[in-house]
RNA sequence: GCGGAAGUGGCGGAACGGCAGACGCGCUAGCCUCAGGAGCUAGUUGGGGAAACUCAGUGGGGGUUCGAAUCCCCCCUUCCGCACCA
């Protein structure tokens, strides 16, 4: 027997497809496409198997595809530019460029050995200039367009890491990298106008069947998209000087408030002020210990003011406008400064923030929405009641339903001039300033006449300049590099300065997979046709961490650069799929833990298709899964299974000459074989193809092995072992056509899971072109249907027999064999027959009583 | 608190509303072996029975249905996301 050494032929193999350029693809009009994607990967030096697992799964759909017909786009990349690089410089004195270059040709040398079918001509990597010019190309683009602006804003600042936070980087009030809280800090951040499309960007949401409906909602919720009414409170007594000011501006005589019940407005009896508010200042020039307080609530973190809510009273007042009272205007902690107007009606009792915040400082309570069951009265009431009901104590609005009083109120609002109805979101602009050293450079210039001046496109890229020692300490790595900062205005020649913030790496991996349709474009970031073509990507694989920032990102900079011409669709990666994650010990593989699985070990014991289909067999690509050794044992034993298998048979059934299957003269147990064959081809695409349940496909596949050993049993050459000899050869020509398709069909489907092996057994078989565009089995439902099936008998909900019958037995034959047989009839007899049903042919059920 | 997903043998997991536990791991027995931690064959949800068969069974409780792991309602548990968004 050939001998099984799994590590020989991964090598072997490799050095085939790469050497032969197998997996490198061009455009093809005449043929259907299909890119797959795996999210790159940040090289952070090591893969590890959880990494590996979205890989295997990408690789399996590719190579399907492949032999589907299909010319498949299959790329890798690498999201190179990021802080872990130089946190690492500034301990290590390593510059980032090296560590990152060397883990990237480490960690790509791991890919390979496990065989994954990447384009790898179309390898890209976020850090070269060749890619980040175009992050500076498409940034210049939308400063053009007003998407890329300037501000000054009050920021999340991470002390630790030493730089701004976008809002989806900020986790509980911590940094998403390190862990430490974050504080507020004022600075000139240049933002990206993703709100400008928020719209879009909800409504994008319905039409991805495709995804996943968890990220879906997640999304859906980030948006947060709220219909509701903007109103004008007039402030009372507000000094002629300052209200003078509002029509000059830095002032104003009233406050405007953002609800989504303003059919409580009667009801609302105070004002809540954010700490921030503009006009708390205002108003401190007149009572200037309320700076102070108001400062106290600003320099809370989150965590203190989510702690309770807190508040105090200014002393002024406004007028609700439907009530025409006089209501105090207080500061609250609790109100956020950058969601709506900052200030917010106190309505408490319907809502019950105001509920808590009127019983803290005895504020008072008017109910002006009854529940229509149970009417409550403030005296007695326990919570504010958020809920439906008619209007009371609302003037000429009583009696309307809140649903109706809240249309006729907003349409009231403005026609009065004191309000109008509208949107708001929750998703704020994307800051991207990053005041590090390791990303793209922000191509812009400063110039002392002519301001903000964008680097012209024919300066591009504006080149990250190499600076050799990493302290961690002061501003912008950058700024202190004087022959980079200082340059001349492209407008006017004179002397300016460079921005020295650099671009949050999510710029990057925003429209990478855009690239990867024209990877080596130097005049633009890719040619549109080569996207028309491959785009979108039709699979596309990762994790679920990146629900939110990267997805919605790269949505956004796909809707921009349609707006911008390079693309003619919106919604960038049609299917999506959220791979689990690999657990060891019950937690998820890092470092600090030392319970990291090295896909190079497994190689080492077992080989890359034992390591592949491992991963892929024990659970659906969606859960996450306790990586286990004997699993991987159980993998490498299947494959050795089927190794024997096919070397026991191959002298027998292989090369040509084979004779095709004739039903006509089979045996009964070689069209049970054939039919197993044309079942398991059918579960295997579908389970692939469509489902992607790759666990279930794996194991249809074993089912037919196990069926092809217990064939093989029945032959004079009797079942694969290692130590007994045949008994004699098959020469009986259908039995040799029976096993050739079903062992053709086994290797070639065995293929995407383990394609190192299944090539050499392809070449086994006497196959001479590999397996890689081989055609992938055809499905023959005249094969597959059977010609008996069994019948289950339920007798009141209870199966009680089976019936080996005929296939395609008509309803009424089926109801009387069914009633005829012994053991049904020991639970019938005596009994009344009240009802039989015969569903779709395949199942009896009788109900007795 | 809100939203989402899930709860099935010793374990990982299968089951268009139609035979619960496919497939694998582990375990048991037999065969083969100098030996085997290799391989082949068989068995493996629990209770009763020599067996045929039978009773119970998919987190708990109700319901719809001839028929529910699957659909509906209530509850419990776990995981994930969001969390003063007015």
């Amino acid at each position: 027997m050939a001998d099984y050494r799994p590590q020989h032929l991964d090598t072997k193999w490799q050095q085939q497809w790469t050497s032969g350029g197998v997996f490198e693809v061009d455009i093809d009009p005449s043929r259907p496409k299909f890119y797959c994607l795996e999210m790159f990967a940040y090289p952070s030096g090591h893969a590890h198997v959880g990494h590996v697992r979205n890989y295997i799964i990408g690789d399996v759909m590719a190579r399907m595809k492949r032999m589907r017909g299909f010319n498949v786009l299959h790329p890798f990349g690498w999201d190179a530019f990021g802080l872990p690089a130089e946190n690492a410089a500034i301990k290590t004195g390593t510059h980032p460029e090296t560590s990152t270059l060397g883990n990237i040709a480490h960690m790509k040398g791991q890919l390979q050995r496990l065989g994954i079918s990447y384009a790898w001509a179309r390898e890209i990597a976020t850090c070269l200039p060749e890619y980040y010019k175009f992050n500076q190309w498409i940034f210049l683009k939308m400063y053009e367009r007003g998407l890329a602006y300037r501000r000054r804003s009050s920021v999340n600042w991470c002390p630790s890491c030493k730089t701004v936070l976008a809002n989806e980087q900020v986790i509980d009030g911590a940094c998403w990298r390190c862990g430490s809280i974050v504080v507020a800090r004022d600075l000139e951040q240049w933002f990206f106008r993703i709100t400008q499309y928020a719209d879009e960007l909800l409504e994008g949401l319905e039409a991805l069947p495709g995804w996943p409906e968890k990220v879906v909602v997640m999304q859906r919720n980030w948006i947060g998209r709220s219909e509701g009414a903007r109103v004008k409170f007039q402030l009372v007594g507000e000094p002629r000087a300052a209200a003078a000011r509002s029509t000059a501006g830095g002032g104003t005589a009233h406050v405007e408030v953002f609800t989504t019940r303003i059919d409580t407005i009667y009801g609302a009896n105070f004002i809540v002020l954010s700490p921030e508010h503009p006009l708390v200042e205002q108003f401190a020039a007149g009572a200037s210990d309320l700076s102070a307080r108001a400062q106290a609530f600003r320099s809370q973190d989150r965590e203190a003011r989510m702690a309770g809510k807190e508040g105090f009273d200014t002393g002024r007042q406004a007028l609700n406008p439907f009530t025409g009272q006089p209501v105090p205007i207080w500061v609250g902690n609790f109100v956020l400064a950058e969601y709506g107007t900052g200030a917010v009606m106190g309505v408490p009792g319907h809502d019950q923030r105001d509920f808590e915040f009127a019983k803290a400082y005895n504020l008072p309570i008017t109910i002006v929405v009854q529940p229509e069951d149970a009417p409550m009265s403030s005296a007695t009431l326990t919570e504010a009641h958020e809920g439906a009901g008619r209007l009371v104590n609302s003037g000429e609005y009583d009696g309307l339903s809140w649903t109706e009083a809240n249309r006729r109120m907003t349409r009231a609002a403005a026609e009065r001039g004191i309000g109008e109805g509208t949107v708001q979101y929750r998703l704020k602009d994307w800051g991207i300033s990053r005041q590090r050293y390791w990303g793209t450079p922000i191509p812009i210039i400063y110039c002392e006449k002519d301001g903000v001046v964008p680097a012209p496109y024919e300066q591009l890229p504006v080149e990250l300049p190499r600076v050799d020692t990493f302290t961690g300490l002061g501003d912008s790595p950058l700024a202190q590099v004087p022959e980079f900062v200082n340059v001349t205005c492209p407008r006017c020649g004179g002397p300016a300065r460079r921005e020295t913030d650099t671009m949050d790496t999510f710029v990057d991996s925003s429209w990478y997979f855009l690239r990867f349709t024209d990877p080596t474009n130097v005049e633009i970031p890719f040619d549109p046709a080569a996207a028309a073509y491959w785009m979108p990507v039709d699979f596309y694989s990762g994790g679920v961490e990146h629900a939110i920032l990267h997805l919605l990102y790269s949505r956004f900079f796909t809707r921009v650069l349609g707006d911008v011409g390079l693309v003619t669709f919106d919604e960038p990666f049609k299917r999506l799929l959220t791979q689990g994650m690999v657990l060891k010990n019950g937690a998820v593989m890092s470092k600090s833990k030392g319970n990291v699985v090295d896909p190079d070990d497994m190689l080492q014991k077992y080989g890359a298709d034992a390591l592949r289909l491992y991963v892929m067999f024990v659970a659906p690509p969606e859960k996450e899964i306790e990586w286990s050794d004997a699993g991987l044992e159980g993998s490498f034993r299947f494959l050795f299974r089927v190794w024997r298998l096919v070397d026991h048979w191959a002298e027998t059934i292989g090369g040509d000459g084979i004779p095709a299957c004739d039903d006509e003269t089979c045996t009964e147990s070689e069209r049970t074989l054939r039919r197993k064959t044309h079942d398991t081809i059918r579960r295997v695409t579908t389970d692939i193809e469509e489902r992607v349940h790759l666990n279930t496909a794996v194991s249809s596949l074993m089912e037919l092995v196990n069926a092809l050993y217990a064939f093989s049993e029945t032959t004079r050459h009797g079942a694969p072992t290692r130590a007994e000899p045949p008994i004699g050869r098959v020469e009986r020509p259908q039995t040799i056509a029976a096993l050739r398709e079903a062992i053709d069909a086994l290797v070639a489907m065995i293929a995407p899971f383990a394609p190192h092996t299944a090539e050499e057994l392809w070449l086994m078989l006497g196959h001479t072109e590999g397996l890689t565009f081989a055609p992938w089995p055809l499905f023959d439902p005249e094969v597959a249907r059977a010609d008996e099936i069994v019948v289950p008998v339920q007798v009141n909900g209870k199966v009680r027999a089976r019936l080996t019958v005929a296939a395609g037995l008509s309803e009424d034959e089926l109801r009387e064999r069914a009633l005829a047989d012994p053991v049904v009839r020991t639970h019938t007899d005596g009994k009344a027959i009240r009802k039989v049903v015969v569903a779709n042919g395949t199942l009896v059920s009788v109900v007795v009583s």
